[in-house]
RNA sequence: GUGAGUGUAGCACAAUGGUGGUGCACCAGAUUGUGGAUCUGGGCGUUGUGGGUUCGAGUCCCAUCACUCACCCCA
């Protein structure tokens, strides 16, 4: 091999690929149910963006990034998430001026350099949707609700709605200061990594795994004590009517967000069997200073992303379901070859998915070919049907055969595969 | 970025330092114009790569690459 795949990134192989079609297909019946509308942004953007809005020392920015400088100077980077670009397209195209509420969704490649383990990748896919324009907790509910509904219409087993609020830019500052505050007293019971946190992501030291942590945070000051009035109660209103709607979820005070536009409303669907290591299938919030920060008018914005892979993951096991022919022909000898390319190319222009053999042998082989193909039909073709001017039609199932004029043969065709 | 594990046929796996095998798959025949079962036969490996130790290395050592898993981080 001169080379192979990039690491991380993966062929989606014929096998594999049916399985992701049908949940693009759930996934577009059931957005479009809610009211969303396709959005496709570019791949790449202008690196500044992402910098802009995830944050200038996350990691994803410092470190994980697919940036370069194009031929022309440029700085440009491989989209690691897809909400920077959807904000960017209704800012830049001023969809806030003809669609006050905008509400979108996408799916697509992200890209970050990682290192490759079990659920992250580093071409990797992203399913999210994103709504602009409303400030009102019943959005943050109808979001939540479309992302709860897509589980339950993939059967996905086994997850759970984590909510949690993080306030907006002002309270979130307070408890930042007082969290920070707290660890930075608990140094000394904290582990290496905690103690590189509290100046790097004070709020991730609620969320480690470490025993000895779990016990040095359990007094911790936590989120909701800060929330003003208006966050508090943007909150209350969330829960309310998620519980109106039936949906389960888990209040979470200590979950956190990666990304540093998250306000109020934050949410993640979490797979409860694998404690720790990548159990997020989809997370998301509210983003209400993001279309500002990037040059757009105020305008307050929620969404979710979902891991593709991650969720392809979960899913149950379904049959292959695509590819398989209706008719195979069968064809020996050159003169019923010629015919079997066109009685293939007839029923192919009909809708009537058909496949032959292109390296003919015997009868025999071309049997197990068709076999092996799926059809539910075999049509044979060879010297004496094409002196008689009829074909044998085989049903695989059943193995009867009935011979069929050449005259009335895609119609009869038409007829037993309409039945499929 | 840190740490660990694994690299043998298309796939899944064996092989005490002493001639690299088995199953599945594939191809052919038994059945010369009829598929799934059965039987018989067939091909395959530069044992990831490069060094080293040894009379002899798939096996031991070093390096390198790839993959996997975990940490970090995140979808």
């Amino acid at each position: 091999m001169l080379t192979q795949a990039i690491k991380g990134v993966k062929d989606i192989l014929p096998e594999d690929s049916p399985k992701w079609r049908r949940l693009e297909d759930a996934v577009r019946k059931l957005f479009s149910d809610y009211g969303f509308s396709e959005i496709r942004t570019p791949i790449i953007e202008h690196t500044v963006l992402f910098a802009r809005s995830i944050g200038a020392t996350s990691d994803i920015v410092e470190k994980e990034m697919y940036a370069f400088k194009d031929q022309g100077g440029d700085e440009i980077t491989l989209r690691p998430e897809g909400t920077a670009g959807v904000v960017r397209a209704y800012a830049e195209h001023k969809l806030f001026a003809s669609r006050p509420v905008t509400k979108v969704y996408y799916m697509g490649p992200m890209f970050r350099r990682e290192r490759p383990q079990a659920g992250r990748l580093r071409q990797f896919h992203q399913i999210g949707v994103e709504a602009l324009g409303v400030s009102e907790p019943g959005i943050d509910v109808d979001v939540l609700a479309a992302l709860v509904e897509l589980f339950g219409r993939l059967e996905a087993q086994g997850v759970e709605l984590h909510i949690n609020s993080l306030g907006c830019k002002d309270c979130r500052a307070a408890y930042k200061a007082a969290l920070k505050d707290f660890l930075m007293r608990k140094t000394d019971s904290l582990c290496p990594d905690c103690q590189r946190r509290i100046e790097t992501n004070p709020l991730r030291a609620l969320d480690c795994k470490s025993e000895r942590c779990k016990a040095a945070t359990a007094d911790a000051p936590m989120m909701s004590e800060y929330l003003d009035g208006d966050c508090r109660a943007h909150f209350e209103s969330v829960k309310q009517g998620l519980d109106d709607l039936g949906i389960q979820y888990v209040v979470d005070p200590r979950m956190v967000r990666g990304l540093d536009y998250y306000t109020r409303t934050t949410f993640e669907m979490i797979a409860v069997d694998k404690q720790g290591a990548q159990n997020a299938v989809a997370a998301g919030g509210r983003y209400d200073g993001l279309v500002e920060e990037i040059g757009g008018p105020s305008t307050p914005g929620i969404g979710f992303a979902i891991g593709v892979e991650r969720l392809l993951m979960m899913l149950p096991e379904a049959g292959n379901g695509a590819g398989s022919p209706q008719v195979y022909i069968a064809a020996i000898g050159g003169r019923a070859e010629r015919f079997g390319q066109k009685l293939a190319d007839e029923l192919r222009k009909c809708g009537i998915p058909a496949e032959r053999d292109y390296s003919p042998g015997g009868l025999k082989n071309q049997m197990k070919k068709a076999d092996r193909s799926g059809a539910s039909f075999t049509a044979i073709i060879g010297e004496d049907e094409m002196a008689r001017g009829a074909a044998i039609i085989r049903d695989m199932k059943s193995r009867e055969q009935t011979e069929v004029r050449f005259d009335r043969l895609v119609e009869e065709i038409k007829t037993l595969t309409r039945s499929l």
